[in-house]
DNA sequence: CGTCCCCTTGAGAGAGCTCAATAGGAGTGG
DNA sequence: CCACTCCTATTGAGCTCTCTCAAGGGGACG
C-alpha cells in the first residue's frame, strides 16, 4: 500500500466563499456591491494556537474557511470532552452569543484560516428588539444547553442530577419536621427516563435505589423527595 | 409516609406569561399596548397527544405552558430516545426551523396548554434577507445536528459514522485499479476522536481494526481510505 | 538521525445490559 | 365504592463489553 505521504489540498479547502454558511461573500475580498459586509478576517493561526478559551468575551460568531478547529471542554472530574471538530464551512461560537463569554476551548488542529462575523452585544441587542433576535439568542441557549448533555459516565450521578433539574423546575419546597425537602411528582416513567439519560429502565431503578440508600432522595413510585444533602 | 395523593399544580406552572421565553405576553390575552403579537393559543392536549410527529410541516416554534412535552425520536435501529423533557417555559420545535418539517415527535405527558409563534417560512425569508435571519436559519441547523450526537450504542458503527461524515467533508475520490475508494488524512488522534465519541482511545483503535478486518477501511495512521462497501 | 508522541495489542476486572419474575399503583368500569 | 386489569416499578442472576493498566513498535517532525 503505497499512498503519497501528503496531499495537496482541495480547492474547496482554501479560501473560498461559495460555501459560506452565512452567505457572506467576504473571502478573499468582499463584493463592494454587497454594502458593508460585517465580517473581519483572522489572522492565520498554527497548529495548538486557541481561538477562544473558556471565560473569553464572546467577539462574533467564527466561520471557518480551511482546517480544522477541535472545541473542547473540560469537565468538573477533570477529563476533556471533545464537542465538536470544525471543518470548511462550519460555523463555531454560537453558543456564546447569548451569554456573551465563552465557556469552552477552541483549539486550531494544523493551519487553520478563518473569519469571524463583527457582534457587539451592546449594539446586537439594540438593533434586534424583535422576535428574530429573541429566536436567535434563545437558540444560542438551546445550544448551549445541548453540549452539556454529554454521554454520562455514572448512571448514579446521572440521575441525581436529572432528578435536581426536574425538582427545580416542577418541585415546590416542603417543611418536615426541621428538615426542608424538595418534592416533585415525575411527569415520565422510569423507561422514559432511562430514554433520555442513556440507560437502561432497571439502572435507573438502581440508581434511585442507591440514592435512597444513601439518603439523598426518599422515592415512592413518581412522587420523589430530594432532601437537603441533594441540594448540590 | 404520607404525601397526599396528588397536589395542586403551582400557580407559576399554570398559564403565566412572565416567564415567557420570548418576552411576549400573549397568556391568558395580549396586552393591546404590544401591537398585534405573532402568537397563537394551541388547543389544551391531553396525555398522550402528539404536537407534531415526523413529516409534518414546520408551522412555528411552541412555547410551553403547563405541563410536560417529551421529544423523541426513533433510531433505525427502532429504539426511541428521548431528545428533551419541555417544561413551562421551553421552547421547542426550532430545529425543524431551517428544513421546514419536523423529525421528531412531541407528545403531551398529561394535560398541556402551549402556545405557538406563527411562522411561515416563505414570509420568514422575504422578511430576513439579513444577517439575523441567516444566523437564525444557521443556529437551527445546528440544534438539529446536536440532537443527532446521541450516546453511540456501538463503538465500531460510532467511529464508521465519524469516518464517513470527515471522509465526505475532507476526502476525495480516488481509482484504486477497478475500485473507487475515499482517501482522507484525519486531522486529529485516536484519543481525540475518542474524546468526541465517548470512548476510550484503545476502543477506537480496536474498532478501526475491526473495520479492517471487515474489508470497509484500510488504515494506516491517520490515512484512511474508505472503501466502496462502507459508502452507506 | 534522534526523540517524542501516537498508535497498536494484550490481559484482567468492573459495570451496565439482557432476560426473567414478582409486586405495586393508577385508572377504569361495574 | 370496590374489584379488576394493565402498565409500571422493582429485584435477581448471568453475561457481554468496554475501561483500565501495561508494554511494545512506528511515524512524524525537528
Amino acid at each position: 500500500m503505497d499512498m503519497p505521504r501528503r496531499l495537496p489540498a482541495p480547492a474547496r479547502d482554501s479560501a473560498d466563499c461559495r460555501r459560506c454558511p452565512l452567505e457572506l461573500r467576504c473571502w478573499p475580498e468582499a463584493d463592494p456591491a454587497d454594502g458593508p459586509v460585517p465580517v473581519v478576517r483572522e489572522p492565520a493561526m498554527r497548529s495548538g494556537q486557541f481561538l477562544w478559551r473558556p471565560g473569553d468575551p464572546f467577539t462574533g460568531p467564527v466561520i471557518v474557511h480551511s482546517g480544522c478547529v477541535m472545541i473542547f471542554r473540560t469537565t468538573p472530574a477533570g477529563t476533556e470532552r471533545v464537542l465538536q471538530f470544525a471543518l470548511a464551512g462550519d460555523l463555531i461560537g454560537l453558543e456564546a452569543l447569548s451569554r456573551g463569554r465563552h465557556d469552552q476551548y477552541a483549539q486550531a488542529q494544523g493551519e487553520v484560516l478563518c473569519c469571524r462575523v463583527r457582534w457587539s452585544p451592546a449594539a446586537a441587542a439594540a438593533e434586534t428588539p424583535g422576535l428574530y433576535g429573541r429566536l436567535l439568542r434563545r437558540a444560542s441557549q438551546m445550544l448551549a444547553a445541548a453540549q452539556q448533555r454529554a454521554r454520562p459516565e455514572d448512571p448514579i450521578a446521572s440521575v441525581l442530577n436529572f432528578l435536581r433539574d426536574i425538582s427545580r423546575r416542577l418541585g415546590h419546597e416542603e417543611a418536615d419536621g426541621g428538615r426542608r425537602r424538595h418534592q416533585v411528582r415525575l411527569p415520565m416513567s422510569r423507561l422514559d427516563i432511562g430514554r433520555y439519560l442513556g440507560f437502561a429502565e432497571e439502572t435507573v431503578c438502581r440508581a434511585i435505589r442507591r440514592l435512597q440508600d444513601q439518603g439523598l432522595i426518599e422515592a415512592r413510585g413518581r412522587q420523589i423527595s430530594l432532601l437537603e444533602a441533594a441540594w448540590r
